[in-house]
DNA sequence: ATTGAAAATGTAATCGTTTACATTCAATGG
DNA sequence: CCATTGAATGTAAACGATTACATTTTCAAT
């Protein structure tokens, strides 16, 4: 059932050569051969073999995804998202999509792909991993420090001052803040643009309004009523990221305040919860398949040779603003 | 810095013949030899080229997991925690996996696989061009009346009467269902459940206890404020899915309901909104996870060439009881 | 030491394309 | 009608592994 170039090539009486170029470089073949190769194909049900391809051209055509981070669901929402921009991008092109964690990467190295996306904490030593056996990388919703290495990232500061600045225009002037252990790299973007904001608007944050905590529901809500029980509580409050916002939530909700008369609260990532909860959540809304698109686009720009015009690509986000605020 | 088989071969000073016997087969190989192999491939940085291979085997050692549905977000909580049981599975395996959307098939049958578990919608052309072309094919969360190819579904009925006979147990007998139009496998299988169930029970529904609706929230919302409004309104309602519980659960608390003691909500898929809204949703849990994990640990076996002892796989779900009931 | 059988290793064809290079063809100008 | 040239096509050697088959080695039994 499987043919190959050569049974093609007898059918249409031309080459393998020939058959080839009518599928790779079909303005390389005159118009008549072409018809014929392409009706001897059809009849035969033909079409190339990708592995052979791969093994004659020396590349794999093939791209990784993988995602570095802990947890046990790999595909959350956000990686997700992210996921869904590269499947789109990488559709346009011949490159065929891998998804992988990095677990699975470390057992098999057999994995052989031209470039790798990778999305979450990766590390220097696995970025350098890659580039040793001459693999493109780019990097999702990470950056590392000190190196330039091709990334898409999410301005965070500029997401936390929307979130900020939409707070202060209703008039809040004591915000706190949940922040949250998850990525290292984003918690700390987070909690860090938090207080920078705060202080250029000359507020300084009391001690008591900002804490860290895990980001599960019930480490959020405990953290979260340990600060609204202050004597002097905020009026407001930003979670790190929206599974704490809605927390936060929660633990107002219980302790029979009004959202968002008593207290206002504002998530970062704009998930799908936001608009489950009741009152719907404020959240800073990151453009996650624009990120992935973007990934894709400069690690298909990369492995054609392209010099990308910029390296490090800056994806903006917006503030979607809901009841809760 | 790619170096071959035959670098290896060639300082180790054995054959190439015999360095493939050592990472394909060490057993065959004395120890001493072995060392000597993998000395000089640590040596090189050498690990075999998995095209090559694949090659030379007449496998692509490749596996796909397609998503046939429609909607923007293809990667949705749902299939992502089935994939996410596939590649814990593939994993295990020598099987690299590729995950593509229909759309994305289509577009290149360049992609060759071995096997494709198709989650969601398939039809029985897509199965059929598969297995022309001689690859196998799995269903995950769908089975083909009148065709018994190898599937992997939850107990859709069994989930319902979980919820429904928890509902009797606390004292409901008025219970409405808002069905939905997502997969029409599912959807379907959910709403004849609900009746022939409520049946079995001797109960009858009345008209307008149960209404079909779009999935989207303010669809549900909608739809579920119709119900409720109605004069001898059920006193537990059921959503096709967890999106549609949160719809009537936010329809019911923007009405003034008070939840369960007013009204007792059971969703469908225990998702993550499920604990984030307040009161926290009582929902079917599906075992996604594992879902996934047997459709994979299905094609491995099948790929192997074993037969395996049942084709159809059913996972029985269970009901997570939250403050909503 | 010799033999025989099993285990280990080597030789070389093969998998299905691509592509450098060689050849043929068609069209053009003289 | 011939020479010239550029386009179209053909020939055959890669690509890097696997594996049937041939050969050599090992080692226990005689």
């Amino acid at each position: 059932m499987a043919h190959t170039i050569r049974d093609v090539s007898k059918i249409a009486g031309v080459s393998t050569a020939t058959v080839s170029r009518t599928f790779a470089y079909p303005d390389s073949v005159r118009e008549e051969t072409r018809k014929k190769v392409m009706e001897a194909a059809r009849l035969l049900n033909y079409s190339p073999n990708a592995i052979a391809r791969s093994m004659a051209r020396q590349q794999t055509e093939k791209l990784a995804f993988l995602i570095c981070k802990k947890g046990s669901s790999i595909l959350d929402e956000f990686y997700a998202g992210i996921c869904d921009g590269i499947m789109k991008a990488t559709n346009q092109s011949d490159y065929q999509l891998l998804i992988t964690t990095e677990a699975d990467w470390n057992t098999s190295k057999r994995n052989q792909v031209d470039g790798m996306i990778l999305g979450g904490d990766a590390t220097i030593g696995l970025v350098s991993e890659c580039r040793n056996q001459d693999i493109k990388v780019i990097l999702v919703n990470n950056e590392i420090e000190g190196f330039s290495f091709p990334c898409v990232i999410n301005d965070e500061e500029k997401g936390m001052r929307l979130a900020i600045e939409h707070l202060l225009d209703r008039g809040h002037r004591k915000i706190g803040m949940l922040a949250g252990r998850f990525s290292p790299y984003i918690s700390e973007k987070r909690y860090h643009a938090f207080q920078k904001i705060l202080r250029e608007h000359g507020l300084e944050v009391p001690p008591g309004y900002i804490r860290i905590t895990d980001t599960d529901l019930s480490s959020s809500m405990e953290a979260a009523r340990h600060i609204l029980m202050m004597d002097d509580r905020p009026t407001a409050m930003i979670g790190a990221n929206d599974e704490i916002a809605t927390g936060i939530m929660k633990a107002a909700i219980r302790m029979g305040l009004r959202i968002p008369e008593d207290l206002a609260i504002v998530g970062y990532d704009d998930s799908r919860v936001c608009s489950a909860v009741e009152p719907e959540l404020t959240s800073v809304h990151i453009y996650r398949h624009e990120m992935g698109r973007q990934a894709a686009g400069l690690m298909l720009q990369i492995l054609r040779g392209e010099v990308p015009h910029r390296q490090k690509i800056v994806v903006e986000p917006a503030l979607h603003i809901r009841a809760s605020s």
